[in-house]
This record gives structure tokens, C-alpha cells and sequence, in this order.
DNA sequence: TGTAATTACGGGATACGTAAAGATG
DNA sequence: CATCTTTACGTATCCCGTAATTACA
């Protein structure tokens, strides 16, 4: 079976006018440069070079076959810079697969900010609360919000992205701000649940001394969106436990306010998954840092 | 380096949806597979599959690539057959050298045959009498009568030609036939020579007995040219020594008649010499064929 | 005489296959 | 449970380099 490595050395010895010549110049004894042009003349079943000892003529087919392994070589060449470019710059397409909420608030001004910064990149997120399949979707990574640890992807982890318990001022005025996680119960909270249940169980834990304690809440709204629950939130309807990171805007402008500080919520864990940390393109290793370097900055 | 044993497993690999398939279909175990395919990847430094164990997908880079080594692979293969189709039928040029004589009257018309035979295929065909080298001069082949043993080369042996003495029925009638070599002594021999010298010895054998002899002859017509010699001798002039082959013509139609006949002269054994035994291009195998075939006829 | 092509030969890197483990549908 | 990928490991092959030979300028 012909190989590039015999093609070199053929294409080496026409230009170098001598096998010992192509030999050195492509660091081999000269005694491999006559056995690879012997095979690959053999592999061929026709001489390609006429050979004495003090010179070296290309048979008919030799030209022939040294135009075109000239050319194929060449595209090899072509074929290597055209995958391996993309070890340098960002460029292709970054497509990238994100909780609806996250993705939107987060993972979508993450990526529009990475596409400023490289030019030659286009980038498609797709927004899903289902599990996505990796390398079924084709996707570059996949950003999770607590998700189970998956063997053969590397998970690289974004923020805790605690959850808060927060409400608009308009709702502190009417019913005042609770002071200890008992206080709950007594009021609207909105609750996030599934099949109806009008309750929920929200775990806290003092930061200072670990304590934990859970708190059974009700009230008279209920949803199993979590953005409605968020609107809802907004209108001074009641008490609602989001991710730290679906409310920092809200809680930044005042439009929220978070309360019990001194207790943190369950963690929401944000991860990014990707294939491999070998061969990494350089859009995904950009993305993935990008994304790093924005969850610090929110620094929760 | 990259090596097209790797960008066909590769290729596999992507038609095949499976490494284990791909393995299957080129022989290899399944894990020569995941190492080639690892290998290339390394090479390049970039991944082009994700792979899980149920499921192959290209990744930007893999597609990418996977197009450029089907068009590298077709091209390799063109490649090939662009110089391997000589092997079956004769085309491309013939390039070949003889003497003077002998390629007028022999290699030229057996040439001729030839490119009858195979429509695809041109003939070259220089004449010299100059020793030609057939690297330096981009030669097929060479004939040559009673040339030194050339190692590196490799040497068919075409006929004897053995030399005959004859002249034309002119002279016998003139001057009468010699019945014994030492009669030639009182004949006009035209004599070959190139310093001006106005003698030569003719060596003779007898057929049966294999008993030689030489006789030193001598003539009013001396001539450094072969072709003179034999114009003078058709003229009836003298008594030349010619090799079978250039006079087979006037022996078969009487123009010229051979003398002492249970005598043979030495031999100017015609060979054609050729580069190599391995990877013969179809037209050079089929030249000597013919030639052999051709001579084989005249069957001196 | 010096350089080049070729061959023989010995040692070592490499690439294969087998086998086993982990993963997946 | 069958199949796929991957890794580990032992082995055989192949391939390279050294050295010697022959040819050629």
C-alpha cells in the first residue's frame, strides 16, 4: 500500500537530483531512501526512477507520478492548516446547548461577547430544560445546572450559584421581611412545584455555623415555570427561592431583594461539559475560559 | 506525520460509523483502530470525532477534514492508476537507440511493427554508433551488437549475427569463388579499417569441426563505413565481411552470395540492453518481445 | 579517490493482536 | 446482554542505521 512517507522521499529525490541528498534531508540513511523508492515502485509495479550511481532520471511514468504526488502532498499540506488553524483562532461554529433561563440571562451574553473577540466565529446555542446528548446534538458543550456527574465528559465547574430567597420591595412593605427561616411559613411564598402540590420544602443553611434546617412553605401561588415564578416575584406577589444567578440583576437594581442572607440556599451548581480536554478546538477552550472568567465576576 | 494508513481509517471509520467496523473492513482488530484514529488526531492536533461507545459524530474539524482525505484518497488512487495502467497495455514513448545499420534495417521496421500493435504508444528511435548511455540519454533501452557486459544493466540476448563473407555474382564471375579460407588471401577483400590500414584478419571457424583459422586479407578498397563497404561489394568490387543481419536482405534476393559456407565468422552478437527486470513498463516488455521474435525469424 | 546506489545484517522501535474494563442501548 | 471504545501488555514485524560492495566521475 502506497504511503506519504515514500511519496516524500520520491518527490525529495527528484528535487535533490540523488536519494542520499533526500535522504539527509529529510533525516535518513541512505540506505532507506533506496528500499522506500524500492517499495514504493514495487507497491506501483513500475520504475519511476532510472538510477546509476552518479545520477538519477525519472522514467515517463516517474513524471507522471511525481506531478501528481507534488499535488497530493500539497493538499495534504492544505488539508493539516485547514483543521489545525483552528488551534490558534476561534473560528467555525461554537454550538453550545443551555438550560432556558441560564442561557438566556447568561449563556447567550457570554457567547455574544466571545464572538466580539473572535471575528471568524458564529456560535449556536440551543435552549433546552431536557438532557442533551452531546455528541448525539453534535454539540461543542453542553452547560448544566446540577447535573449528574457523566463519566467520559469533562465537567468543568462554572459558580455554586446558591439559591436566594427574595422579594420585591412592594411585598416587604405589605407583609414585612421575615427574620429567621421559621418566619417562612407564615408567608406567600411562591412555590416551584410539578404535579401541583400547593407546598415545598426549601433547605437553608447558616453560613456562619452550618446549621441546616428546613422550612415547609405555602401560599397561593404556585408554578412550575420558573421565569412566571420570577414575573410573579416582580409584582409583589410573594416569596420566591431562585438561583442566585436568575435574580442578580434584579437584586443588583433593587427590583428584588434578598432576604435571611445569613442563610444560603441549596447550591445550584453550574457546570460546562465538553468531550475531551485532548485536541481541545481553540473556540471551545475560549468559551469555556470565557465562561469561567464570567461566573467569577458575578462572584456569588 | 500524518500517513494515509491514517486518513483511510479515518475515512472508514466516518462511512462505517463505527471503529470496530472500519477495523473489520481494512482487517485490523478494533483497537488498532481507536490508536490510529488517536494517533492522527495527535498529529493534527485536533479531535475529529467524538466518539461514545455506541456512537460516532464528526466534529467541525472532522468533517472538514474527512473531505479532504476522500479527495486525497481518490487522488492517490488516480495517481496510481495513471501510472499502473502501463503495465497492461504499451503506451506513453518508446525510447530506444542502435546502431546505425542495424536500427535502418531492423530495430526501425521492428518499431514500426510495434506501434502498429499498440495504437496508443510513439516510438523514438536514435541512431549512433556512439557508445549511448541510457540513464544520461532517458532511454528505454539499447541495442547493441557484441558490446561489453554491462553490469547494472541487463543485457537480452537477440542473435548471434554471426559475420559472413560474401560478394556480389559479379565478382565471382569475374575472379571465381575461394573454396578454402586460404584462397581469400588471393581475393579483393574491401577492408574495414579505421586508421587507413589496407589489411585485416578475418577469423574464421568451421562448422563441423570447430577448427579456426585467420587469414590476414587485403583489397584496392579500404573504408571505415560499413554501409560503403557494402555498396562496393554490391558493385562488385570485392569480397566484404558483413554481420548476417546486414546483408540477409541481398543474400535472400541474390544480390549477394556468400562464400565459403561451412565457415562461420565470428560472431557480433546483438543484444538489447534495459534498466531493470522489475517494474518493465508494458511498451519496453513488449519491444523486446518483438525484437526477440524478430530475430528469432531470420533464425541465422 | 570520493560520492552514490545497493545489499546484508543486527538491534530496536513500533504496531499488531489478545484480553479486559468501562460504557451504552 | 451484546457491542463498542479504550487501555494494558506481550510479541512479531518492520524499519532504520551501520557497514561493505559496486559503480561511476
Amino acid at each position: 500500500m502506497v504511503e506519504l512517507a515514500d511519496m516524500r522521499l520520491f518527490v525529495s529525490a527528484v528535487a535533490c537530483g540523488s536519494l542520499s541528498a533526500a535522504g539527509r534531508e529529510l533525516g535518513f540513511s541512505p540506505a532507506v531512501g533506496s528500499k522506500r523508492l524500492s517499495r514504493l515502485e514495487a507497491d506501483l509495479g513500475v520504475r519511476l526512477l532510472q538510477r546509476s550511481s552518479r545520477r538519477l532520471a525519472l522514467t515517463e511514468e516517474g513524471l507522471i507520478y511525481y506531478e501528481r504526488c507534488q499535488a497530493i502532498l500539497a493538499e495534504v499540506a492544505d488539508a493539516e492548516a485547514a483543521v489545525s488553524s483552528g488551534r490558534q483562532e476561534a473560528q467555525g461554529v461554537l454550538r453550545v446547548s443551555s438550560p432556558v433561563a441560564l442561557g438566556r440571562r447568561w449563556i447567550g451574553p457570554a457567547l455574544a461577547e466571545l464572538a466580539m473577540m473572535a471575528p471568524s466565529l458564529t456560535v449556536q446555542l440551543t435552549l433546552t430544560d431536557q438532557l442533551v446528548d452531546l455528541i448525539e446534538g453534535g454539540l461543542d458543550c453542553v452547560v448544566r445546572i446540577g447535573g449528574a456527574p457523566d463519566s467520559r465528559l469533562i465537567a468543568r465547574h462554572l459558580t455554586n450559584n446558591r439559591r436566594v430567597i427574595c422579594a420585591a420591595p412592594a411585598y416587604f412593605d405589605q407583609r414585612g421581611m421575615p427574620q429567621t427561616p421559621a418566619e417562612l411559613a407564615a408567608h406567600d411564598c411562591i412555590v416551584m412545584s410539578r404535579s401541583g402540590v400547593a407546598h415545598a420544602d426549601w433547605r437553608l443553611e447558616q453560613r456562619d455555623t452550618g446549621v441546616q434546617t428546613t422550612v415547609r412553605v405555602k401560599g397561593r401561588f404556585a408554578t412550575d415555570n420558573g421565569e412566571l415564578a420570577h414575573d410573579w416575584a416582580l409584582a409583589g406577589l410573594g416569596l420566591v427561592r431562585r438561583s442566585v444567578l436568575d435574580v442578580a440583576d434584579e437584586l443588583a437594581g433593587g427590583q428584588l431583594v434578598e432576604v435571611l442572607p445569613q442563610w444560603a440556599g441549596a447550591d445550584a451548581p453550574v457546570q460546562v461539559l465538553y468531550a475531551s480536554r485532548r485536541h481541545l478546538p481553540a473556540r471551545v477552550r475560549l468559551f469555556i475560559d470565557h465562561l469561567a472568567e464570567v461566573f467569577e465576576r458575578v462572584a456569588v
